[in-house]
DNA sequence: ATGTGC
């Protein structure tokens, strides 16, 4: 049997891109990293897998705690992360949800072709800059009234769609219809809903951006033609989240759960792992309160492609659904906790597992905890939306501003490997502190306009150096990753024009 | 990620 040497730990190769850290010790089951042998190795120059192990002594973890291809270390547990943990005598872990609750990406497709902007580059990012609110703080597209915050709080894409801004054939186009009907608004905090408030419509900061790109290459046709995808073609990606009111619900039960389950945590290696035993009131409050947040955070994207759509009307001197064809392929969310039925049972040394090759299977209902982690159904699964379902759930995974991005569809395997789970994204290789050190913004918006004809504009100098593109691995690698083990399949690949950031 | 902190 193959093994190796990670940053001190010793991975069993299990079979090509799978590799296992048994279970010993405290551990409740063993771990997974699913990556190439080039990304396990960037993967053990952080703390993520001493994390990943951290996450196997969660009380209730189903089966082995995963790290996806494009994983680096987070707080508590590594963003790339897929935790699926027992909802009746296990527990929900607000750190491996993760802090900006519900951060997803969304692609809406056009009619436009490269030619058609090619140009006017800098017109079209001028005009998405003025229209789309970014950067830290405050300040959205519409005034945060408390009817407009109950309304998304409780209703998500429903509500916006119902406000205005957007189209009935939005709703199906969203992982569950972009409405959490669990939602439970009252368990946001006052504190949470006051810094949610006037950010109703905004990017934020960091690794949010809007970005226009032209698709470069289909991989598979037919499921290209289904998501209204074509070489050439434009396409608009939004990735953002529920901005300060979900940070500041991660933190309100963050700091609930150290006060009220004390216990639980003195049992874990790292405090920040905490989680709220499952059944228990905070539990339940901390579900709600997140179910809302990431409602918050569908309709943020929502207003978001409204003013995306309107600008585009505006630049082009057209009707952005009736003569652009600006409608959403899809949106994912790559942050969130979910309860979901999956079939586990113990694998030939006795482990709990999941798969087709394990023996005594039964259904569970879980939580799994995605955190930088998409969700990717296969084709037939009765969650995908009607219109994909006979090819797969559209998975969205944005590279870094230099090097594109990549539309999926939900693979085969991804139910027996990652509990239907996929990357989000390219991954960090450097914290933002030594991105700042390595890079100057300036200089990394000129290469790119001048390199690669990429035209970026930002609130700050210092976020464009914390996003370098050499920030991040190799977005490529990642994908071919998740295409061989097959939990997602590549379908087209795009390639940035312009970009808009905090 | 974040009114850029414990």
């Amino acid at each position: 049997m193959t093994t190796r040497e990670v940053a001190g730990f010793e991975l069993r190769k299990v079979r090509e891109h799978v590799w296992e850290l048994p279970r010993e010790g405290d551990m409740n089951v063993p771990a997974r990293v699913l990556a190439s042998e080039s990304l396990l190795e960037e993967i053990g120059g952080d703390d993520t897998l001493q994390q990943l192990r951290n996450a196997t002594h969660l009380p209730g973890i189903a089966a082995p705690a995963l790290c996806m291809p494009d994983g680096h270390q987070g707080y508590g547990f590594p963003v790339g992360g897929v935790g699926a943990i027992d909802a009746e005598n296990g527990c929900i872990s607000p750190g491996a949800v993760g802090y900006d609750i519900n951060c997803g990406v969304r692609m809406v497709r056009t009619d436009l072709t490269y030619d058609d902007v090619r140009g006017r580059e800098e017109e079209l990012v001028d005009a998405l800059f003025e229209a789309i609110p970014s950067g830290l703080g405050g300040g959205g597209v519409i005034g945060g009234t408390a009817d407009a915050i109950e309304g998304a709080l409780e209703r998500g894409v429903e509500w916006a769609v119902e406000e205005g801004y957007g189209v009935e054939s939005d709703l199906a186009r969203c992982e569950d219809e972009g409405r959490r009907s669990d939602a439970r608004p009252e368990y946001v905090s006052q504190k949470a809903m006051d810094r949610g408030r006037n950010q109703m419509g905004s990017l934020g900061s960091g690794n949010h951006f809007l970005e226009v790109q032209r698709v470069t290459d289909v991989f598979r046709e037919e499921v290209a033609a289904e998501y209204g995808l074509e070489e050439d073609g434009i396409v608009v990606l939004i990735h953002c989240g529920s901005r300060g009111l979900g940070h500041q619900t991660c933190n309100d039960y963050l700091r609930r759960i150290e006060q009220e389950h004390g216990d639980l945590l003195d049992d874990l290696p790292d405090k920040e792992l905490a989680a709220a035993p499952a059944g228990s009131q905070l539990a339940e409050e901390y579900y709600g309160a997140m179910g809302a947040c990431i409602n918050f955070a569908w309709a943020n994207r929502q207003l978001i492609t409204h003013q995306a759509r309107e600008t585009f009307g505006e630049v082009f001197d057209a009707d952005p659904i009736e003569d652009l064809g600006m409608e959403l392929l899809y949106d994912v969310a790559h942050n969130i906790a979910k309860k979901e039925t999956h079939e586990i049972g113990v694998d030939a040394e006795g482990n709990p597992a999941v798969g087709d090759a394990v023996a005594d299977r039964e259904e569970r209902e879980l939580y799994v905890h995605r955190k930088g982690a998409t969700r990717a159904f296969p084709a037939g699964n009765a969650d995908v939306p009607e219109v994909y379902r006979g090819v797969g759930q559209p998975v969205i995974i944005p590279g870094s501003m230099g090097a594109g991005s990549y539309v999926l569809r939900g693979g085969d395997e991804s139910m027996s490997v990652s509990f239907g789970s996929t990357a989000h994204g390219a991954g960090r290789l450097m914290s933002r502190t030594q991105a700042k050190q390595e890079f100057w913004g300036g200089d990394v918006q000129d290469d790119l306009e001048d390199g690669q004809q990429i035209y970026v504009k930002a609130q700050s100098g210092a976020t464009i150096a914390e996003e370098a593109p050499g920030v991040y691995k190799d977005i490529d690698e990642v994908i071919r990753v998740s295409d061989d083990l097959g939990i997602g399949d590549k379908v087209a690949r795009t390639f940035p024009v312009c970009n808009i950031k905090g």
